[in-house]
DNA sequence: CAGCATCCTTTATGATACTG
DNA sequence: CAGTATCATAAAGGATGCTG
């Protein structure tokens, strides 16, 4: 099994990676960006619109992870008024829509691990 | 869409989460897991041989993630000399066999992205 | 409405030396 | 061999107030 990419590390966006896993990793780990990108799958979304969707999200995560995202050409951002108030829609870039089955069977896992751990807990004590 | 764990927060080992992605991620995230579990699928290996596939790691952190591991049942330590040398090994559980397809999905979108962004890199500059 | 700025705390990660 | 222990930095996350 040859996890490695080419011979040497490879570069993206300036970043070293040494296998498949560090590239997907850097565009989908901390807490928020899957979660984020969840509730993006549906439809295009205002800012506020996600922020009311994810619990305990702050605003300042919600933007460092939006812009992140647009960075990695992952969501793209579309602004409709020059004044305040402003109308700002995130969605998924085509690009971004090629993690839609994984972002799907990452939230399937996680519904299976709430079932499989409550069945432990629940045998166990 | 409902992605909510019915409607309160769920709770698995005394730790809150939301949503499904709340819960993978708990078990996935961090800059080594996914990359120590896929090193782990072809088959059961020692804790120098994870180390050696593994460029950069360091042995405090591949103690804390196979501990992690562990502790979440995701992979279980098997231990076969008390007197050093020591020899221990490191597999999948039936659980964290659950994982297989979900990081298969995970390196080969990795991939994917490596040459979805050198081709952009090589026609934009 | 959709953020930004600032200060702060907590985690994660890293380097290095040492041990049963 | 398979880790621990310690010291250090970096990154992530959070609270609050302010702004175009």
């Amino acid at each position: 099994m040859n996890n490695n990419i080419g011979l040497l590390p490879n570069y993206v966006d300036g970043l070293k990676f040494h296998c498949g896993m560090d590239v997907a990793m850097h565009h989908l780990g901390g807490k928020w960006k899957t979660v984020v990108l969840w509730y993006l799958i549906e439809n295009k979304k205002r800012f506020n619109e996600i922020k009311k969707n994810i619990p305990n999200i702050t605003e300042k995560m919600l933007t460092i992870q939006l812009k992140s995202l647009e960075k990695d050409g992952i969501i793209k951002k579309e602004v409709f008024n020059i004044k305040p108030p402003l109308k700002v829609e995130y969605s998924l870039t085509d690009f971004g829509k090629t993690l839609i089955p994984l972002l799907e069977s990452l939230v399937d896992w996680g519904h299976f691990v709430v079932k499989e751990k409550s069945y432990v807990m629940h045998t166990k004590k």
